[in-house]
DNA sequence: GCCGTTTTCGGCCCGACTGTTTTCAGTCG
């Protein structure tokens, strides 16, 4: 993903949400989205594109969003958009968050009442003014109300995936600027925080706060900023995502990086290590009060206290610090031990590449094993697969094996449905010829602790399910998922052998952190799989490896980590005990 | 606003559900 790409995207998507709220043409607002989706899509930086001439040859490109992409990357600004926004008010898009308010809704509001953000649509939910506009029942004010307190009450956090974006665009455009010393991403981002409230990052710069600040500015991604009292620089991305830049110098570089990156209960340990040594450890550096020596890197800090250098992901306050001192820090999954994709999806059901190509793709990867399982018919909008169509892959599946030989070990599959009930979506006799199958939960995620746990323990239970795919089926920002009763669910798992996903897309994250805390501890067998629709949607596996490690999970229960054979002689083993 | 050999204008994805209505508009996936 290139930032350019990014920024014109955004800017489009941005257009597209209000010209809806606006009431305009619903085919021209689709226009700008498809444009959006192509440049998400695009390998390339779209500034090769126009240089060369070729914008038009970009799909849903025409002659307006051409010139559109021109005028941005001459003068950093798109007039309609910003003609546009004067007119309807940006703020009325974090209304359109609201479950049940949609852009003719938000548009209602707007006309009548002159509702432009959520603290004035608060008034007016409360001064009784919302149901005298057409369309508004009390049934929506009562939802409206509660949602707008849910909203408020959940901290703000964004994706653990955009930060990260964020942070490397940031930390490039900061290294190429002379004077700037050093540049680094720190803080919650750095630790592999799945969900997080801001970015961070610490700069070592002989250039003065203003001047960096502008600098920022200047970076297509970033919308406002300024510097503050105590002379940190806090920035806003067009996305919202809070971003904060610490400054240090670059002699006490080493002990910035530590207190930044926290955890606070991380750093208030090594205090205490430091303590014992009749030392006191500050950003300025280690040693003994008054006389504390500037530490320009980490490795040196944590030798000092006669501890190993702890991996960021680990550093929450856990017993690392304990745990390095003895010499007994977990083994970790190693971030290159991801050998296996056993969730991915073709243009069988709702992927977007052709099965031969998602194959082509994941050996590019360096996969060793894939597994094809494309959804199940109670997916209709995901175009599930028919018991026939199902067949009909299979066939598809042993040509492209016969073609890439021992080369990479193709698996066939399902993601089979998990109904309300807890019976699966495809009969036995058809699962059992199948390579592998995980099953999931889609549809009915409004269950109470009780029916989904009984639910998923019965799913565990089933003789031919191998994996439980995303066992709460949450979706970040919208969806909590299932409640459940984990510890039930992980009985299960263990009883019957079966393996629980990590779905390491991140608006999933499904187990979450606390549960996997809790699989691991019980030792259940963990799938770290992408839920892959697009080829680069591999990349996600970083986000499972970083929620595994941070959760200490031995990396021999990993089915991913394994070798092929290993992995075969599972699944054939649990094939012959069904 | 884009697209295209049925082509330079007319079509572009849609069905289920919900809340508000009294026959349907808007949201959601």
């Amino acid at each position: 993903m290139h930032a350019i790409n990014l920024a014109l995207a955004r800017r489009f998507e941005r257009l597209a949400d209000l010209l809806e709220i606006r009431g305009d043409e619903a085919y021209k607002i689709r226009a700008y989205r498809r444009a959006a989706e192509t440049l998400y899509q695009l390998h390339e930086p779209v500034t090769r594109y126009a240089e060369e001439g070729r914008l038009r040859e970009l799909p849903g490109i025409g002659p307006a969003l051409a010139r559109k992409i021109q005028e941005f990357l001459e003068t950093g600004e798109i007039s309609a958009l910003t003609r546009l926004q004067r007119e309807v008010p940006p703020t009325l898009l974090d209304l359109l968050h609201l479950p049940g308010l949609g852009p003719a809704k938000v548009r209602a509001l707007w006309k009548t009442l002159g509702i432009t953000d959520l603290p004035s649509l608060e008034a007016a939910l409360r001064a009784g003014k919302v149901h005298q506009v057409p369309g508004f029942g009390a049934r929506t004010v009562d939802r409206l109300l509660k949602a707008l307190a849910e909203f408020q009450a959940r901290p703000p956090e964004h994706l653990l995936a955009h930060a990260r974006d964020m942070g490397s665009f940031l930390v490039q455009w900061l290294r190429d600027v002379p004077g700037v010393h050093r540049a680094e991403i720190t803080g919650p981002v750095r630790r592999w925080v799945p969900f997080v409230p801001h970015l961070d990052l610490l700069v070592a710069a002989s250039v003065p706060p203003g001047e960096l600040l502008s600098i920022l500015l200047g970076h297509p991604l970033v919308e406002t900023g300024r510097v503050q009292d105590d002379g940190r620089l806090e920035l806003r991305d067009l996305e919202g995502l809070p971003i904060m830049v610490h400054l240090a110098g670059e002699a006490s570089f080493g002990t910035a990086w530590a207190v930044t990156t926290g955890s606070v209960a991380h750093w208030q340990g090594l205090q205490r290590l430091a303590e014992a040594k009749g030392w006191h450890l500050s950003p300025q550096g280690l040693g003994p009060v008054g006389e504390e020596t500037p530490i320009p890197d980490e490795e040196t800090l944590y030798t000092a206290l006669d501890l190993p250098w702890i991996p960021p992901e680990l550093r929450e306050g856990r017993g690392e610090i304990e745990a390095a001192r003895q010499g007994a820090l977990p083994s970790l999954l190693p971030w290159d031990a991801w050998k296996a994709d056993l969730h991915t999806h073709t243009r069988w059901s709702d992927g977007a590449l052709d099965l031969r190509d998602l194959v082509t793709a994941a050996w590019k990867r360096g996969l060793r094993v894939i597994a094809i399982t494309d959804h199940s018919p109670a997916q209709h909008v995901a175009n599930g697969l028919s018991v026939e169509r199902l067949r009909k892959q299979r066939e598809e599946v042993e040509k492209v094996r016969a073609e890439w030989g021992d080369r990479i070990l193709i698996l066939h599959g399902a993601e089979v449905d998990i109904l309300p009930d807890g019976s699966l979506d495809y009969p036995d006799e058809v699962l059992a010829e199948l390579d592998i199958v995980i099953a999931s939960p889609h549809m009915a995620l409004r269950q109470d602790a009780q029916e989904a746990t009984q639910r998923l323990v019965r799913a565990a239970s089933h003789p031919w399910v191998d994996i439980i795919g995303h066992p709460r089926g949450r979706m970040w920002p919208r969806r909590p998922g299932l409640p459940l009763d984990m510890d039930a669910l992980l009985r299960a798992a263990l009883e019957h052998q079966v393996a629980l996903e990590v779905n390491s897309n991140p608006h999933r994250l499904d187990l979450g952190e606390e549960d996997l805390r809790r699989a691991a501890q019980a030792g259940v067998l963990i799938a770290i799989n992408t839920d892959a629709h697009h080829p680069h949607d591999f990349a996600y596996h970083l986000f499972g490896v970083a929620l595994a490690r941070r959760t200490w999970v031995d990396p021999t229960l990993v089915l991913n980590a394994w070798e092929p054979e290993r992995l075969m002689a599972w699944l054939r083993e649990r094939k012959s005990r069904a």
